[in-house]
DNA sequence: GCCAACGTTGGC
DNA sequence: GCCAACGTTGGC
């Protein structure tokens, strides 16, 4: 299995909401490198759930139910998306702060290249991560 | 609200 | 195919 940090604000779509609507269309994404993530994510993938501009921190994780399949809003056809579903959320939310102030964490995508909204994320990292939010990784 | 980083567009 | 202009993201 795969992982992946997928960003939204919480103004547009928050955890709260995936988790009350459970399974949604991971959309709207229009930026080539981020559509190759989500085309490379298979089922049973897990994702963190990463809140930008407001609160700026990991708080849930997410699982992938459906593979990349066009995005019906997107006109010019070029971009998908895939369906993802609320898993459970952070035991304590982690912040950008602790993933850059920490010495493991400063490969992860989200320190290097932190505009990219799908991003892949090494084993490693998604353990490290779980245990500084003290939740199961499983 | 500013600005750095970076992606995209379009003229040549 | 290059590159200047422009737009967007997202941290601060």
């Amino acid at each position: 299995m795969a992982y992946w940090l997928v960003k939204s604000e919480p103004f547009k779509w928050s955890w709260q909401q995936q988790v009350e609507h459970g399974t949604t269309h991971w959309d709207g994404v229009r930026n080539y490198q981020a559509s190759n993530n989500l085309k490379a994510m298979r089922l049973g993938d897990r994702a963190f759930f990463y809140h930008s501009n407001e609160g700026k921190e990991i708080v849930g994780i997410v699982e992938v139910v459906k593979e990349y399949y066009p995005d019906p809003s997107d006109e010019s056809g070029r971009f998908g998306m895939v369906d993802v579903k609320a898993v459970k959320p952070m035991t304590r939310p982690v912040t950008l702060a602790e993933i850059k102030a920490d010495p493991e964490l400063q490969d992860i995508a989200l320190v290097r290249q932190s505009r990219l909204s799908v991003q892949p994320v090494t084993e490693a990292q998604w353990r490290h991560i779980c245990r500084l939010g003290e939740t199961d990784p499983a």
